[in-house]
Formats: C-alpha cells, structure tokens, sequence
RNA sequence: UGUCGCAUAGCUCAAUUAGCAGAGCACUUGCCUGAUAAGCGAGAGGUGGAGGUGCAAUUCCUUCUGUGGCAACCA
C-alpha cells in the first residue's frame, strides 16, 4: 500500500557519530586544508582578540582531564572570536625548565645530580621536556583545539631565554633586584630554596617537646627579687622541631605577657606565661609548684639563658608574634630556621647559625649531630635533652605544615642568601594594575590583590641546573657582584645566539668581555643560581606577545585563561614582572576555572580510582562530547565529571546530530536560489520558528561573549528539543512528506529549515567543531553552492540574530497555541491509554474555550488547526455542545480549556494516513485523498 | 582556628524587588514504525539540616553540616 511517493528525506550525514574515526579524518583534513592558517588569514586586517595560553608544564607526555578543559575552553572563545569576526590567534606554549622535570632527568642518573656536568644534565632534560612537549601536543590536537602548532612557544627557546632576560636587565636596572640573606622556604629533597607559591600546607605530626632554658649565672642579677641564691631558674620553651635546637640562639616572650616563676620539686624554678600556665602543668604533669612571683616579659629582656646542650648563651628577647595560644609562651628562637625568628634576630643582632646544609643535613657547625639528615636527628637530640634532664615532656603534635608542592616533602628554613624580586618596590603599582584588569568571576580580584597587598619579596634563586641561569657576575677579588644594563644585555645577546647552555660553557669574559670591577678588578666569577620556572613564564608577556608583535600585538593582550590556582602562579608572576617593568599588567581580562573534581565532588585521585583520563574519555566518546562537557558546566566553582555525566552529554550531542540529520535529510531537493519563500509568505508557525531562532542567536552570542557556555548549552538543547524536534519537526513532516515536492507551502518549510541549519551549525562550530564541519561537509550541493562556500564552517562568520525575524506578538500567540497543545496531547494520550487510538491522525479534536480572547488565537491558526495538533481534524468552540455528542474518546479540562478527543472522521488516506472523509469517494483512486491526489500529479 | 563564597530534582542548569520553584537529560510508562541503533506523548521526582522575621522565604537573619578560596595554623 505504500508505493506512493512521498518526499522522505535523504542524506548521507550518518547517525552514528563514530567519533574515533570521523573526527580523526576531519582533523585530518583541517591540517590538510590549513584551516586555522586560512581563518587567520580571512581575519588578518580585523581587530586583534589575542587569547595568551599559559603554559602548561612538561613534566608529562600526557595530559589530565583539567588540562583537557583549560584548552577547550581556550579552543571556545578563540573559535568564537573568530567566527565573530576578530583576529584571534592561539599560540599554544609550554613551560620547560624547573625543578621537577630536572628530578624526572635524573632518575635514571647513577650518582644523581653531582655526577653530571650541569650541560650534561640540562642535555637531558631538554631532551625529557621536549618528548613530554610532542604527547601533548597529540592530545591537544585531539581534542580539536587549533593553534599555530608549528611555531608554539617554549620557554627554553633561544630567544624566549634571551628576552627573560632583558624583563630581568629592566627590573635590575630599576633596582627591584636585590641578593638578600633571609629566611626562606626550603626543600631539601629539591635542594632549593622556594617561592611562597610553591609551597602548599598538609597536614604532619610533629614532636612537641617542652625544653629548659637555665639562666646563665652571669645574669642571675637581672632575676626579679624573689629569686633566691639557690634557685635555678628555668625558661621553659616549646616546640615542634627539636632538630632546630643546634640553631638556637634566643627566648622570646611576649613584652607583655604575665610570666610566672613556678617552684617545683624536680626541675628548680620554671618560666612560663601566666595565660598558659595551666596548660603547660597539666600536660607536662610536673608536679605540685609553688608560685613564687610573676613578672612581665618587658622586664626579662636581655637575660642571659645556657643553650640546654650547646656551650653558647640564649638571649631573651621580645616579640609581638609571641603568642598564648599553644606551647609555653616562651618561644624557641632559631634566626636560621624561622622567618620570624629571622627576623627578631636581626632586631637583636643574635646572628644567625643554620647548621644544615642544602640536603638537610646537618653541617660541622651542629657539632655531635653532624651528618645526621635533620629529621632523624629529632630523636638523638631528644635523647641528649633527657641525658642532660632539660627535656620537661615529649609527645607528639598534629598541624598542618608548610609542603614542597612539587615533591610533596616537609619543607625547612634556612637562612641563605637568595635573589630577591623586591615586591615592595612595585607593590603599589602592582595593586593598582589588578584593579585594572577585569576579573572574571569578580571574586578573583580580591584573591590575587589580598596575595599581592600582603606577599613579600619574592624569592627567584633557585639552586638547580634546569633554568635560566641569573645573569650575574661577583668580582673574584672584592666579590661585589655586577649586574649593569650593559652586562644583562651581553648575557642576552649571548643566549639569543647560543642559549642558556653557554651560561655554563663559557667563560664570564667570554659572555660579557673586558669588563671592569667598580674596584678595579677584571677577573670574575658567574652567579650559580637559577630562576625560579615562575619567572621563566611570569615573562611570557615579553617573550611572547612582545616578541611576536605583528601576530599578537604586544602586551596587554585581551584574556588570560587558567585554573583559578594561577592566582597565586602564573597571574600574579606575570603581573609582578610586567608591573615591575611597565607598570601595566599584561592582560585586560583574566578568566578563571575550577579544578575537576569527580561526580561525587571529591578530588580525584589516582588511590580513590576516580580519575577521569581525556584520552579514554575519548576513545568512548569523541572529542566533541568532552568539549560539550566543558561548555555545559559552570566552571567558576569545582567542575564534576564522571560517567553519568558523559552518558548523558553523549545523549545531548546524539540530540544535536540527529537534529541536523532532520535539517539535512529534509533539505536535500532544496535550491535556495529558486525555491526560497519571502517571509512574508511563510505560515505563523514558520514565522515563529524563525523568531525563535533569532533570539537564540541573540542569546547565545552573549552567553558566547561573557564566556557563560553552559547557558548557551542549555538554550541550544532546548531550542534542539523543544522548539525544533518535538515541536515544529514533527509537525512540519506532514507538509514536507506529502505536499507536492514544489508546493509553496512545502518550499516554506524548507526555507525555515536552511535558515535553521545553517545558523545552528555555526553556532555549534565553537563548541563541537567536528560535529559541525562533519553537518557542513553533508550539506546539500545547492545550498553549498550559494550559501556555504567556505570549505570549513570553521571559516564561516558567527550568525548575526535576524531583527526582520523577531515579532514578539506571534511570539505570544505561540506561547498560548503551546499551551493548548499540552492539553490537547493529555487529551490524546488519555485516549491512547484507554487504547482508544494509537497515533493521533487517528482521532479529532474538538476544543472548547472559554475565553474569547484565547478563542481567537486558537482559530486564527484556521486549516491548520488539525496540523498543529498532528490530528486528523480539529474544531474550536465556545463550549462543548451537541454536535460534538458523538462518541468520545477522552476528555480533559483545565485552565478553562476543555478538550475533547473522538475517533477521526472519514478513511485512513494510505499515502498521508490522515483521516479524510473524501477518502474512497474518489474514483480516480479510492485509497487517497484529494491533497495527495494533487500532490501526486504535481510532481 | 578565623574570614569570605557556594549549596535548587538522580545529573547539568533556571527562578526580576521575598509572590504558585522551571527546563533539558536520566528514570518510569505508553504510542509510533515515513528522522528508525530514530521520533512523539504522559508520569513521577526538588529548595542540605534546625531555628527565626514576614500575609508570604530558594530569596532576609541565626546556627549547624558539606564544599571551595584566602589568612593563620606558629617557633
């Protein structure tokens, strides 16, 4: 029976995606065809949108999931500004020197790091870090991102090292550079001093030992007067690091706190604050004291104290930073080993002993605990405490404790002498620039301007070989170090040429020439000292959007975009530099994202085995699917992803596919150029389709322009399933099967469905590139021929949302015809329940309603009453009357709507399978009716 | 520990000034077999907990819990 020909559609878009083959081949053809080359030629004279990637480190050859979301976020707004019109390049680049790549190196290294000359050993890492740079640059490719691959940058390029370098001349020059003894984090794992970025807090259990401090017999005098000639009197410190004991050089109370002196029976007179008195007795349980006065800290000021096993005195000091919270309120003073201690100590001029070396161990100067690695001489220095009864109590302490957070050891003070970026120099103009920049979201202000209004003097030494060396040079006679304009840019010269290696493969003379000391001296030495990797990519601004001016247009450039850890890395290290230099920031807008965490919102970790990886993400679903996963999050706070989640979003793009499958199956006998219908000749519903269009287009382009992505996922999945599949798709197959293949009013569909497809698959392009090439690969030769000429949709201008579209009127009338819709299919599916019908062309309608206004927007569909509801009649009244007394099916009512559903009248015609009462009346064919007839002779 | 932010259906997101808490997906269920490893309909399902102020609270207040940032976590 079914023979006559209807208007199916026909494309050879399949519906499977079958992503692992199809969108290989695509991007296979893009770098055939050079697409990104030749959007960016098409954009060459337009305004410049310059995104700066921020460089990923290349410690791994593969990437993680949160790399994988940083990149296609970059991938979105660049794809989008340039569809928008923009000049939007991306220079991918990568971060190659520091620290843990250097460790990576030197695993396979017998003798480790001192075995190896330096070149040697940077030989290697080079090495690492450019095969890491060859994996990641697969993945990001795979994931669709396009850039200029062929010219990424690299920080250990030539000329980016040379050019880090002349942002180090700048800010010497100006005097923001300064060689500094201070106390510093450090690593002993790593060998190097560290940056308070890098330092991160977990939790570690500690010892809490409380020691005795004897008062040196030499200022017994200085005792308060209720001391008598036999006590010995006692200050009782706490701490948690016995091993900084041999570095003790002080007692610090707080000038005004109440101290009492408590007689014992076992430990003479002990000194403690009066506010943790009881604390201390109760968990050092020394026994009943007596008290034998008090007296405030301002007053014990500069009495001598023994050192409890060293043949040195402990002066007590005062400080502010003294505290009554824990411990004794005497505070255990090692300028070596504490920044504040540090600090009090040069207040004092106490001096500073750090007897532990660049491993962490302990040097000559620690006299019996030489050799010792600090952490296992916590015990032995216990033990001697007890031989020589000045240990009070020892148990252990939980706290949260400063990290390396590349190796994830405990990290140590030392007091060294470092390079230093003098913060304080350029604080002011480094504050006033972040109010500069856009912050989005806006609390990333206040994150990145508490940091700098607070941070100090930032640390750039570095006691490593992998890096940029610190162009400096010490007299050999005076050992005054020089670093002039004039030195820095030799150095310069000579990395641009030969590189960093030459650092260490030449000689001072031969990096900067007869150059004269200030004492007249010509002989010199070069500094050993690397920088620390943040200012390798904290100068990116320089080396790379300066460097690379006509493409990228200098610094500030329009967007940085990272994690929102990067407050603290490379946003702040990148405006401390440009600030120091130009007193700008590099960038005008800073867009932030959360960490990936997983559906349960805990971290992923390779122990819980909940870690997503990009690639087998992938592998199960396509690049597309993962992009679509990153444009529906709201990726301000943590970002979940897990199973469900991708199920489901390949379910969205499956949605999205097969919508374009419909577009492109209906429009293939489509010629825009003869059969297009003016609007103005298009049926309401056509019409409103188009206006629903329209403000998709307006609404997405601005969820595009303030980077709100999952707002432009949820309008363009409801427009997909709402508007376009469940809505006018369905009804217009009706009109696009069985009208007359010329038909205007079939013709009018078509022309809404052009206009439909190619504005989605634009607006899919940012997000879902392969999908959309793949739509734009399969559309119609006609269309292709006069409307899609580009050769990738990827070339293709971002839709503009169509005025002549909008009637906010029609838009109103819809909303209310929808409405009645949803009564009406109750009504049905009533009927359908009761197994009354099937489809619903098998029944009427006859809707009764109440309001006359709404009445008149029901009849003003007219003939296409029955089509809107997809049945085979349809009749509105003012009530339910008589006529409609026949035999009804279902009945429904609500919002003062009454629908009724009967059986439909008339045959079921074979060729439209509407119910028509014409149907075997005719005899020219018995089994039609007179639309298809016609439709029939038409074509 | 302090401080700031966040918390809406199983999932991803909405909800003007306090005014009946909405979508899509998933789920359940029915239909269709001319988008067919498709399509359509219907249904169920929710404001983290406990208080408070309002006629009325997702919205304002207090508190707790969870989560994230920052600061300190000390010696």
């Amino acid at each position: 029976m079914s023979d006559y020909s209807l208007n199916l559609p026909q494309t050879d878009f399949p519906m499977k995606a079958n992503s692992a083959v199809r969108e290989v081949e695509i991007q296979k053809r893009w770098d055939a065809e050079d697409v990104y080359a030749k959007a960016m030629k098409k954009r060459e004279s337009s305004e410049k949108f310059v995104l700066h990637d921020g460089p990923p480190y290349l410690s791994s050859s593969k990437i993680h999931i949160g790399t994988a979301l940083n990149k296609v976020l970059k991938d979105i707004v660049c794809k989008y500004k340039n569809q928008k019109g923009f000049y939007s390049p991306y220079v991918p680049g990568y971060d190659s020197h520091g620290l843990p790549i250097e460790n990576a190196a030197l695993k396979d290294v017998k003798g480790g790091r001192h075995s190896i000359t330096p070149v040697e050993l940077r030989k290697r890492c080079r090495e690492f870090a450019l095969s890491n740079l060859k994996g990641q640059e697969a993945n990001f490719r795979r994931l669709g991102v396009w850039g200029d691959w062929e010219h990424p940058y690299i920080t250990l390029d030539q000329k980016f090292e040379a050019a880090q370098i002349r942002v180090f001349g700048q800010m010497a020059t100006k005097g923001f550079l300064y060689k500094g003894l201070k106390s510093v984090s450090w690593c002993p794992t790593c060998e190097t001093a560290l940056a308070e970025a890098e330092v991160e807090y977990a939790d570690h259990k500690s010892h809490s030992i409380y020691v005795k401090f004897e008062v040196a017999p030499q200022s017994r005098a200085k005792l308060p007067k209720f001391i008598k000639d036999g006590d010995q009197v006692n200050f009782v410190i706490w701490t948690t690091t016995p091993w900084t004991l041999p570095a003790n050089l002080g007692v610090a109370l707080h000038p005004d706190f109440n101290y009492h002196f408590l007689k014992t029976k076992d430990h003479g007179v002990l000194v403690v604050s009066e506010g943790l008195k009881e604390a201390f007795l109760s968990t050092t349980g020394v026994g009943d004291v007596e008290l034998l006065g008090e007296a405030l800290g301002k007053e014990l000021e500069l009495i001598e104290t023994k050192h409890p096993f060293i043949d040195r005195t402990s002066l007590v000091v005062l400080g502010g930073h003294v505290t009554n919270e824990t411990g004794t309120g005497v505070v255990h003073t090692a300028p070596g080993h504490g920044p504040e201690d540090f600090e009090l100590g040069a207040k004092y001029k106490l001096g500073v002993v750090s007897p532990v070396d660049e491993r962490g161990i302990f040097t000559e100067e620690a006299g019996q605990f030489k050799g010792q690695f600090y952490e296992k001489a916590n015990q032995p220095i216990l033990d001697h405490l007890t031989e020589l009864n000045k240990l009070l109590h020892h148990s252990t302490y939980s706290h949260s404790y400063p990290h390396c957070w590349r190796c994830k050891k405990p990290l140590i003070f030392r007091a060294t002498e470092q390079w230093f970026a003098s913060v304080d120099g350029f604080r002011k103009d480094a504050l006033k620039a972040i109010d500069s920049v856009q912050w989005i979201p806006e609390s990333g202000r206040n994150r990145i301007f508490n940091m700098v209004e607070n941070r100090s003097d930032w640390c750039i030494s570095r006691q490593r070989a992998w890096g940029v060396p610190i162009p400096v040079f010490y007299c050999e006679k005076c050992n005054k170090h020089l670093m002039t304009a004039e030195s820095i840019e030799k150095v310069a010269t000579a990395f641009e040429k030969y590189g960093s290696d030459s650092w260490w493969e030449k000689s001072p003379e031969e990096l900067i020439g007869d150059v004269k000391c200030e004492c007249g001296h010509g002989e010199f030495r070069k500094e050993t000292d690397i920088m620390d990797v943040w200012f390798d990519s904290g100068t990116t601004w320089h080396g790379v959007l300066d460097m690379r001016k006509e493409q990228l247009k200098g610094a500030p450039c329009e967007l940085y975009l990272e994690g929102s850890d990067q407050h603290r890395g490379w946003f702040q290290s990148s405006l401390l530099t440009s600030v120091a230099v130009s007193g700008k920031a590099p960038y005008k807008t800073v867009l932030t994202h959360g960490f990936v965490v997983d559906e349960t919102g805990r971290k992923m970790s390779k122990s819980m085995g909940n870690v997503v990886e990009p690639d087998e993400v992938i592998k199960q679903y396509g690049a597309d699917v993962l992009r679509l996963w990153v444009a529906s999050v709201n990726y301000t706070d943590d970002i979940p992803i897990g199973k469900n989640m991708l199920a489901q979003l390949a379910e969205v793009y499956r949605k999205l596919r097969n919508t374009a499958r419909y577009l492109l199956g209906n429009l293939s006998d489509f010629n825009p150029k003869t059969d297009r219908v003016a609007y103005e000749k298009l049926s309401p519903i056509d019409q409103f389709v188009l206006h629903r269009l329209s403000s998709l287009v307006k609404e997405v382009t601005e969820d595009f322009d303030r980077f709100e992505f999952f707002k432009y996922y949820q309008l363009l999945q409801n427009f997909c399933v709402v508007d376009l599949s469940s809505f006018y798709f369905d009804i217009a197959k009706d009109r696009l099967y069985t009208e007359a293949k010329n038909s205007e009013s079939r013709r009018a569909v078509q022309t809404v469905l052009e206009e439909v497809l190619l504005t989605l698959v634009r607006i899919i392009a940012p997000v879902a590139p392969h999908l959309a090439d793949d739509i734009w690969q399969h559309l119609p030769e006609a269309i292709k021929k006069f409307e899609a000429t580009e050769e990738s949709v990827l070339l293709t201008d971002f839709p503009v949302a169509q005025a002549r579209f909008v009637d906010e009127n029609l838009s109103q009338l819809f909303e209310s015809l929808i409405d009645v819709r949803e009564t009406v299919n109750k009504a049905l599916e009533q009927a359908r329940a009761d197994k009354k019908i099937g489809k619903s062309t098998e029944a009427q309608v006859l809707i009764a309603v109440e309001n006359a206004e709404l009445r008149k927007k029901v009849e003003s569909l007219g003939a296409d009453l029955p089509g809107f509801f997809i049945t085979s009649q349809a009749t509105v009244q003012a009530e339910v009357n008589g006529k409609a007394a026949g035999n009804r099916l279902s009945e429904v009512k609500e919002n003062g709507l009454t629908v009724v559903v009967f059986n439909a009248e008339g045959t079921k015609c074979a060729r439209c399978w509407k119910f028509k009462t014409e149907v075997g009346t005719i005899k020219e064919n018995p089994e039609l009716c007179s639309s298809c007839l016609e439709a029939l002779k038409e074509s």
